[in-house]
DNA sequence: GCATGATAAATGAC
DNA sequence: GTCATTTATCATGC
């Protein structure tokens, strides 16, 4: 009864709040421009969740769900991937 | 033809996870004899509730 | 009404 | 066994 009460309890830390624009930015930034494997190692994750202000976990969290829904509709996400490759051939240059 | 796909989730109940979570308090490593009941009564398979104490063991360490 | 972040089953590497 | 994943589902934002 009590584990009930304390486990939904512990299940409001699910209440979601959305990323700020610069996160998400730099998060997408690095999904496109390693589009051909995806998978940020640890060092990495920590070097992104400290520029984004976000922990660890959340940057996995932001990346599981962006590779399978970026699978399951890569036609959806057709004109976000362009604007990345764009961006950062842009800064290749500089 | 294809190799058998993924197994599709699914929720357990909330019978089935109440029955689950006590038994994790006893003891967060289930007996292979204990598992088996416990499956056998919660209409899971042993596989299941193995999986199911080693994914809770690894949500307590998250938790903390 | 979907987009998005977090969590719950299920798989596989080690 | 742990642990990083995949996948579906949940809960919220807007």
């Amino acid at each position: 009864a009590v584990m009930i009460l304390r486990s939904r309890f512990l299940d409001a830390r699910r209440k979601r709040r959305n990323f700020n624009k610069q996160a998400t930015e730099i998060l997408n930034e690095y999904f496109y421009s390693h589009l051909s494997n995806p998978y940020p190692s640890e060092e990495a994750k920590e070097e992104l969740a400290k520029k984004c202000g976000i922990t660890v976990s959340q940057v996995s969290n932001w990346f599981g769900n962006k590779r399978i829904r970026y699978k399951k509709n890569i036609g959806k996400f057709q004109e976000e991937a362009n604007i990345y490759a764009a961006k950062t051939a842009v800064t290749a240059t500089n | 033809m294809h190799t058998r796909s993924r197994k599709k989730r699914k929720p357990y109940s909330k019978l089935q996870l109440a029955e689950l979570e006590g038994e994790f308090m006893v003891n967060e490593f289930i007996t292979r004899q204990r598992r088996r009941e416990l499956s056998d009564r919660l209409n899971l398979s042993d596989q299941q509730v193995k999986i199911w104490f080693q994914n809770r063991r690894m949500k307590k360490k998250r938790l903390l």
